[in-house]
DNA sequence: TGACTTCATCCGCATATGCGGATATATTGC
DNA sequence: GCAATATATCCGCATATGCGGATGAAGTCA
């Protein structure tokens, strides 16, 4: 009980909220997530710490870059949190705004020079 | 999104969850929650405005007693949140342990005495 | 080694929320 | 109206968490 309540917490923040809904297509390294979310790095990272101290994601070193991923859901009902957020976040402006960065932000990207 | 943040955040205690829990079979009355939960009364009641004030449980007063039950659903969201809860609670011992004195609560006690 | 980039953590500060005892409010029945 | 009961709110206090700028640590490349 004490765990769900410690998940419930970390989805209980909006920039949380959207670092997750980033990711549900794939994982992302920090400097994306800055640019797209368009936030301070010590913000978002400070986050993306939160949610891995918490079992939410998990991260790989490619050099210089930290690469964020989903958490392959070890529990149940942190499985079925993330189901939801699939579901449910679709919907969202918020979201759907987010998704809509992202998508330019990939466009514009050089493929060799960055992450 | 911020919706989605506030839900999440008043799932995030572990008191709500208890609560949230035993109102899942239906509604009670504040006494009958500070009994089962063995917790001071200004604590549950706090715990039950919060729920209240983000749209989870609703109230009504029969008499000198305030009864309180989960509030339909409004939203997609809100409505998955309870089947998740539904659904995963069940396994966790804390849940089970209110469960069990939720029921020897109810057999001791007085119909017509109390709520 | 040293310059550079990326990311994590520290800092001071503000706010939200938790607690439990004490007090206020509302309702009932005499 | 008054006493009794049930519930809500207030109080002071502690902790968790949010923020963004500054600083630290790790990796890369010449």
């Amino acid at each position: 009980m004490k765990r769900a309540a410690q998940l419930f917490k970390a989805l209980s923040d909006e920039t949380r909220l959207r670092i997750l809904g980033l990711l549900l297509d794939g994982e992302l390294c920090v400097c994306d997530l800055v640019a797209v979310m368009e936030m301070p790095q010590s913000t978002v990272s400070r986050h993306l710490a939160y949610l891995r101290n918490n079992g939410l994601v998990s991260d790989s070193r490619h050099g210089v870059w930290m690469h964020y991923r989903l958490a392959d859901g070890n529990s149940g009902l942190q499985q079925d949190l993330l189901d939801m957020l699939r579901k449910n976040l679709k919907g969202q402006s918020g979201f759907q705004a987010d998704q809509k960065r992202l998508d330019t932000y990939m466009h514009r990207k050089q493929k060799p020079a960055c992450c």
